[in-house]
DNA sequence: TATACTGTCATAGTGTATTATGACACTAAT
DNA sequence: ATTAGTGTCATAATACACTATGACAGTATA
């Protein structure tokens, strides 16, 4: 996997799990990636995949039954949904006006930003 | 200063003078904090402000004067503006484009920020 | 029972951001 | 000439993310 330089990579690896939940691709009950295959697969030592997945078990979105490996909890993509909602409304998007404030980005530069805003409101 | 932990601290530091700049705050010509000042302010080691005057200046923003300090470069505001805005739309946008779309967020959710880059619409 | 999976813990090593200090050369002002 | 302010370089210490391995207990399956 692709790594960005600047976020640390257990985060990365957590997010990307979390994506995959959010985006239906891992149901809940299912099995997520071992430890180990997932360390494999990334390219990635197993104590960093290993502390993404106790991250992920703190915060309730997947557990684990011992001998066999990590599950998605019950209702983990709505807690998702909630936890990400939050975290992107309060702590990313004010960051996000300052720097088109600060560098006047108008409604041409940002089009397709206003079309995916868009999109979402006639959908379901 | 108050910092985030996700990203260095060298980093945030020239953020923070970009953004003066950009905002017209400190203009071309004139001088910047010294080294050893802007550290006390910011409760932060000499060496770690000296980084990030050393990376403004490979990027062409701030200028030294031996023995006086750092200067903002003559077009500095013109090449911020290019630089910053080249940034944000490859780099942090598609990042943006994608937490949109997974977290389903609307023109309700997102009101505060439709209203932003109207402004900037009519602003020149 | 043996084998091959699971997670988990412990230990050690590497790289890097940050801090803490000291020393030096250059410039401006008294 | 002295003093105080600039940047700069070198060194050492701390903290932490990541890697590399080995060992162990629980579980499933042949």
């Amino acid at each position: 996997m692709e790594f960005n330089e600047t976020k640390n990579i257990f985060l990365q690896i957590r997010d990307w799990v979390a994506d995959q939940i959010l985006q239906g691709e891992i149901v809940a009950g299912e099995k997520i990636p071992s430890v180990r295959e997932l360390a494999v697969d990334m390219e990635v030592n197993r104590n960093t995949v290993m502390r993404s997945y106790s991250l992920m078990e703190e915060e309730g979105i997947i557990e684990n039954k011992r001998g066999i490996g990590f599950f998605v909890v019950a209702d983990a993509k709505r807690n998702l949904l909630k936890m990400q909602k939050q975290i992107f409304l309060q702590d990313e998007l004010p960051s996000i006006l300052h720097q088109i404030e600060v560098l006047k980005l108008n409604s041409e530069d940002l089009q397709i930003l206003i079309q995916t805003i868009q999109s979402n409101d006639h959908a379901n």
